[in-house]
DNA sequence: GCCGTTTTCGGCCCGACTGTTTTCAGTCG
């Protein structure tokens, strides 16, 4: 783990502590905070750490927090955290991860019962031993128990690309309604975050109660968590799983119950930290006029509001422009001099080049001639046609001889195509010493060279960061294929040192890819803001094996905007000319 | 603990649902 992903841990850990010891909530918030900066940081931490004003100049990081960070740099732990680890055992701060179970409670169950682990508590409520304790009954143990279970089963976050096809089949089906007049997904899933905790609905209806009865009796739904008036739960039955939450919210403040529950939580503070220094205040229902002597929610009294219907109202009130969901991470979507790269981020249409994509002569299911017609029929005007190569065995690598043979096959089928450029290329491993897995000769032969790593995913760090810069620097390669070999939720890859590859990649003028397939989104989105913040090229490549593959190009596209990635940035967004001058400028 | 076009003090986002209790605290998003 990275020194920033150990110190956002341990701020967490703090946070958590003074939770439970009852701190003000603010201290609680503003560790929390500087946790959340260090995850996000994509500068190593350690490398500003003797210089305080360095730390302090992050947003969120002050004097106190600045002074922590120092102190584990340079001890290896921080005094405040191992004092609190006294008081509160980490098992009890597991115990807050529990769904309907804070820091109240466990402080509760803590003092009353010793309980000081999951596995404690797991007994206990078994034993019947947390019965009598003053204000939690029966229903509150019976509901811990079932988050319980359910943990044990599910841990995991659900992938985009499995989410997002659910959410679609899920808005589809309570459409038909009768009654239903808008409904739409908002949440991490509208922001393409590359896993998601549950599903939001959200949708405005003359018909509530129909259209809950429909939600809560769906085919698949295998618990209801909670059911109001506004808002119900749900749990989908296994494999998926996945919590299901749909709120009703009146037509016209739609555009603000988007906004509201789209997030980020962040994006949204500041949101509202920005409307009360104009004198408003924004919840759900709109922006409203701000009445400090009346504490009652102001669509409850009656009050008109100056924006609701639209987000983009919203923003406008409050002298922004229109911010897309993928970016409304806090991570500089409110800086002004951002806003020119907000509009022109890349979109699913301006896609026009698919260049990483295989066929039978490896491991993908396409004949030649099959890739070359689909991506035709998505209207692209190149293809590059990457089999693996000869140390990939377990994907049908091709062999020296074999590759030969396949690019006459390819030049072949491509004669026969008119409209669209098809490029004899191959996904190249880079061996676990950073050479490449064909000869030089053999790779001038190619139009297009993309380099992946597929062995060795679990090389130290530094190695990783020597054995992608070998191939960044090698100068027959044009794209660093999914640079560091993740598979979301089963497999971490390499951890190399992004900044180094980003730097080499922007100095050979090489594009680091984005593999839009939703197991890898490989790089991630923050690796991509920083290659865009430093001006590497991006490539988003679907990696096609098969006809659906190429549906996937939508999460590459999501996680691009997520890292800024504009248009002009992206070799598959570029006009026909421009792509096949930089690709053949490394020939 | 952090922050500042109401700056070095005094604020710090907002509402729904649940369970336990009988007016509200805790949790969540």
């Amino acid at each position: 783990m990275s020194t920033n992903a150990v110190l956002a841990t341990l701020f967490d850990e703090i946070a958590t502590a003074l939770e439970i010891t009852g701190a003000m909530v603010f201290k609680v918030n503003a560790n929390r905070n500087v946790a959340r900066v260090l995850e996000h940081l994509t500068v190593d931490v350690a490398t500003l750490a003797p210089d305080k004003k360095k730390l302090t100049a992050i947003d969120g990081i002050g004097d106190g927090s600045a002074k922590k960070i120092i102190e584990f740099i340079q001890t290896g732990k921080v005094a405040e955290h191992e004092e609190l680890l006294t008081k509160v055992p980490r098992g009890l701060m597991d115990i807050t991860r529990i769904p309907g179970v804070g820091p109240k409670t466990a402080k509760l169950l803590f003092e009353t019962c010793g309980v000081c682990d999951v596995a404690t508590l797991k007994a206990k409520i078994a034993s019947g031993e947390l019965k009598d304790i003053p204000r939690l009954g029966e229903k509150s143990l019976q509901n811990i128990a079932k988050s319980l279970e359910f943990m044990d089963k599910a841990t995991e976050r659900t992938r985009l690309g499995e989410a997002m096809p659910l959410a679609e089949t899920i808005i589809e089906f309570l459409s038909q309604v009768p009654g239903v007049e808008q409904i739409d997904c908002a949440g991490s899933l509208r922001r393409g975050q590359d896993t998601i905790g549950d599903i939001d609905i959200l949708a405005a209806t003359t018909d509530p109660a129909a259209l809950f009865k429909t939600f809560i009796e769906m085919p698949l739904v295998q618990q209801v968590l909670v059911s109001g008036e506004s808002k119900a739960s749900i749990r989908l039955a296994p494999p998926r799983g996945v919590q299901v939450d749909l709120r009703v919210i009146p037509k016209d403040s739609f555009g603000a119950a988007l906004l509201y529950f789209t997030g980020s939580k962040q994006h949204n503070v500041t949101l509202r930290e920005r409307a009360l220094k104009k004198g408003l205040t924004l919840n759900e229902y709109g922006l409203f006029p701000e009445d400090k002597n009346d504490k009652t929610p102001p669509h409850q009294r009656g009050i008109k509001p100056k924006a609701a219907k639209t987000e983009a109202s919203i923003y406008k009130v409050l002298g922004l422009p229109f911010i897309p969901p993928e970016l409304r991470e806090n991570r500089g979507e409110f800086d002004k001099d951002r806003s020119a790269s907000m509009d022109a981020l890349v979109k699913l249409d301006d896609i026009k080049a698919e260049l990483h994509a295989h066929t039978k002569a490896s491991d993908g299911s396409f004949t030649i001639e099959g890739l070359i017609e689909e991506a035709q029929s998505r209207g692209f005007h190149t293809v590059a046609i990457t089999d693996h190569s000869k140390s990939s065995v377990q994907a049908n690598g091709l062999s020296s001889d074999r590759l030969l043979r396949h690019i006459d096959d390819i030049r072949e089928a491509a004669s026969r195509h008119n409209g669209i450029t098809v490029l004899a290329g191959a996904e190249v491993d880079i061996l676990t010493d950073g050479r490449l897995d064909y000869d030089d000769d053999l790779l001038a032969k190619l139009d297009i060279v993309v380099a992946s790593p597929h062995a060795s995913l679990k090389q130290e760090p530094a190695l990783a960061t020597k054995r992608l810069l070998a191939a960044l620097r090698h100068p027959l390669v044009h794209i660093l294929g999914h640079p560091t070999g993740r598979i979301i939720n089963r497999r971490e890859g390499l951890s190399p040192d992004i900044h180094q590859l980003i730097e080499a990649a922007v100095e050979h003028d090489k594009a680091l890819e984005i593999n839009a397939n939703h197991l890898r989104l490989d790089l991630r989105d923050s690796h991509v803001q920083a290659a865009v913040d430093a001006g590497a090229l991006i490539a988003i490549d679907t990696d096609a094996h098969t006809v659906d593959d190429f549906d996937e190009l939508r999460y590459g596209v999501l996680t691009a905007r997520r890292g800024w990635v504009t248009a002009n940035r992206c070799l598959n967004a570029w006009p026909k000319a421009k792509l096949h001058k930089w690709i053949k400028a490394k020939r």
